[in-house]
DNA sequence: TTGAAAGCGCTAACAG
DNA sequence: CTGTTAGCGCTTTCAA
């Protein structure tokens, strides 16, 4: 007498099971299952515990084939283990199941737009309500045909066409509280070891620092540019350790600033006597690293926080205007890797 | 002449459009979106002509709704950005996309069994094809009720109930290497500063260390715990700087291990003419901390790729017997955080 | 407060 | 090689 469906052997039970069970319309089900109003106590509890005798779960592919809607957010990350992108995503994640969302990822080998618009088309292809590009390469910007809301986080909105939202990772200001930081130690000037800046969030953080100088009237030194690794910053660190006049560098991030301090020491440069390095991030080992590293605090939660408010804002109003982002505080880690310049660490 | 779909405003074509246009049935769109067989070349490049004319794009929640099928991979990670999780996460992101299945991420809070019920629960809410569960806490072990294949990266597989596969990271090989290389060097024995052992990947790490002692007849001291972080790895490592007889310690990361070594040196202890340290990871600022710590590098990559084969082939044989898993090769990295002991340094 | 009917856009099975 | 016919399990009208 088993009428098995033609599938073989599922037997997963659905709404219409449930209905049946608690003497229901399929349709109160459904009602239970997405709490709405007008569901009498009684017949909720009823629903409820038949489902709950059934095992039922409710097919999220049909609810999405029937409503339009997923409750998924994509995210277009970095394929790496960098800590600012892997902060952010876990940040994301978060907050999305916060707000009753799921996430889904996609990495791209670099970052760059064309891969990025790729990870967007597959996202687009998978089904999602809304996309997060997270610190995307934005030189070269392929202007994508989107249709759901989208928000980038480290760069402009202006990257990704129509229904985008930002949040602002700010790190201009960021740099330039460690630029200052350095300045206030006395340093004459304050040297950049740059990401590359096919990134938004590294050309930030140079217009920070250089804000920084050019405020102060300080000498504007020549911008070296590392890849955000520990090894680019070893490597370019190099020419910075060469150069005497060099006192005081203000790295793009704590790999590469951590790269610089090797390259520095092994130059026989001392750190932070001869030369003061601030990093960005706050990686968990910059406060072991030796010297302790100083640094800046990313506030990847709370950017990723605001930045998901804003994404579900665009996607649950379509109308409306998008939130304005607020700025993020800044977070300086003052450790060990700074001080005064030499000249003045012996005072007459 | 515009005929909008009773929804409004919306107007994503649909197979039939194309089907329309084309001058096909609608079966034959399928077909040819889905790679089947039986197409005339003329036919599928005029679909195909048609599809990207309106802009076609296929719904996946109706195909996954008629399908019983995903070919998406729920991901269960842990909340934090530490370099092994999420180097994992990109590799089973990455080999996932290479086999045609797309990510979804839950993280937890911890890795705590709990937790991990809860995140399994919600991917299969959303609907997975398969599950992978990256680098549990498995003491206070939950059976999961899962009907879809488990992959299990960094534990038993017999963790999470039937279905289940593995792949090996083989923690202990890599410890037992690491261990093996502090004897060489001439070391009475090697500390070992220990991940929190709920972790079984911080029991394997052990195990590996202790075999490594035992085999060589050498003495086993007492262990020191950490909880992954730098922070613990300085705090416990204080008490290892302690004591005097400590001449070589194999800690269970590199983070662990950069707190361990500012422990030492904090103490007056140098590293390593004083005491060795060997990390484990390779994380990328390993080569340029001071002094570049001496690490085995985990194959993160190799892992994930490999756990997603057995995945991948349990999802799409469900009655074959789950594949075996390969050891993974051990790369033992040696820099400068480790030499002789203190007595070896001077012969005479 | 509840129910009935009608699809959402696709794939599966079976014909041709 | 191509088409026809049924659903997949929900949500959405609309009616009671």
């Amino acid at each position: 007498m088993t009428q098995l469906g033609r599938g073989g052997g599922s037997a997963a039970p659905r709404s219409v099971d449930v209905a049946r069970l608690a003497g229901v319309s399929q349709k109160t089900v459904s009602r239970v299952f997405n709490n709405e109003p007008y569901v009498s106590d009684e017949v909720r509890q009823r629903v409820l515990g038949a489902a709950e005798e059934l095992g039922y779960r409710l097919n999220n592919a049909a609810r999405a084939l029937a409503s339009g809607r997923t409750r998924t957010i994509g995210v277009v990350t970095l394929g790496t283990a960098l800590y600012g992108p892997a902060s952010l995503l876990v940040g994301i994640e978060r907050a999305a199941r916060d707000t009753g969302y799921t996430v889904r990822v996609v990495n791209t080998a670099d970052g760059a737009p064309a891969g990025i618009a790729g990870a967007v088309e597959s996202l687009l292809d998978q089904g999602v309500d809304g996309i997060v590009i997270s610190e995307p390469i934005d030189q070269g910007e392929v202007t994508l045909r989107v249709d759901v809301p989208v928000l980038v986080l480290g760069a402009p909105a202006d990257i990704a066409g129509p229904r985008a939202v930002a949040a602002g990772v700010r790190s201009d200001l960021l740099a330039r509280a460690a630029t200052e930081h350095l300045l206030d130690l006395g340093h004459a000037t304050v040297h950049h070891l740059a990401g590359p800046q096919r990134w938004y969030s590294a050309r930030d953080r140079l217009e920070g620092w250089r804000a920084a100088l050019t405020d102060r009237g300080a000498y504007l030194p020549a911008v070296v540019e590392g890849d955000w690794s520990a090894a680019s910053g070893y490597e370019v660190g190099r020419e910075l350790a060469a150069d005497q006049d060099v006192t005081a560098v203000f790295a793009a991030n704590d790999d590469m600033a951590i790269g610089l301090i090797r390259a520095l020491l092994e130059a026989g440069r001392r750190v932070p006597e001869d030369v003061s390095v601030v990093g960005f991030d706050d990686i968990p080992v910059a406060a072991y690293v030796t010297p302790r590293l100083t640094t800046v605090r990313q506030p990847f939660d709370a950017v990723a926080k605001q930045g998901l408010e804003l994404l579900v804002h665009a996607i649950e109003n379509p109308d409306a205007d998008p939130l304005p982002a607020g700025d993020p505080p800044v977070d300086l880690v003052v450790r060990a890797s700074t001080a005064p310049p030499p000249s003045r660490t012996t005072p007459e």
